[in-house]
DNA sequence: CAGCATCCGCAAGGATACTG
DNA sequence: CAGTATCCTTGCGGATGCTG
């Protein structure tokens, strides 16, 4: 947590914390706000594309395969295609996103307990 | 998971997945870029703005200052403000923020974990 | 079926300067 | 010390239409 070097620019500096602070290298693969219901889908099984699209309706086809390809580019995910017409593809956690999953479950109990608290 | 029911805007649908799913509910919460290292760093201990802002030079103080507020009014963290010259004002975890560290500490635990693979 | 390309608005976020 | 205020840029993310 020390020693932070003199960067010049926020990249470089967003980049040191990056390396330096383990929540924020977490932050930095599933910072994005549909990654990590993207990982609790995928957590259940894996899934095809169709079926993630119908699992988050809300999420617009370009930010689903945007953060699918990011999640896997980021080692967490694993895309499967098969070579059929039409096309078969299948999305997997990889061994880091399925060690990943602790992650998500303790949010998902947090978020129970935190719903029940009275403040508004 | 089922029957997320037909919405107009964006905006509902958005919230309606929060009030659904429990991991999007935390990332509500928390998915500011820099709110988990914020609640990181005070995981350790209540800490005064200013070594806040030491703490964690890359974040402007816009973005401190905004977060806090942010994680405040969502009952994440305590605001503890001494009615002194110079004014005194620690920041600490509500116990909700408490609550939250087996999230924490399971993301810099995977964090270790995810480093150590080799791809890069 | 499983994407990709393009256009574009808007808000998140950065830099800088000022204040109780 | 602990913020506010303002301006301005960047890029996230939405909408739409097209393709192997």
């Amino acid at each position: 947590m020390t020693a932070i070097k003199e960067s010049s620019t926020i990249q470089e500096n967003r980049k040191n914390i990056l390396e330096q602070c383990p929540v924020m290298y977490v932050m930095g693969k599933i910072g994005g706000f549909w990654k990590p219901i993207i990982l609790f889908h995928l957590s259940t099984g894996s899934k095809r594309y169709s079926e993630l699209k119908r699992a988050i309706p809300e999420v617009t086809e370009k930010m689903l395969i945007q953060h699918l390809k990011q999640l896997e580019s980021d080692g967490l995910v694993v895309r499967i295609a098969k070579a059929v017409v039409p096309p078969h593809v299948t999305y997997e956690l990889s061994e880091a996103g399925n060690q990943l999953s602790p992650v998500i479950d303790a949010m998902a109990e947090w978020a129970f307990q935190d719903m029940q608290r009275d403040y508004k």
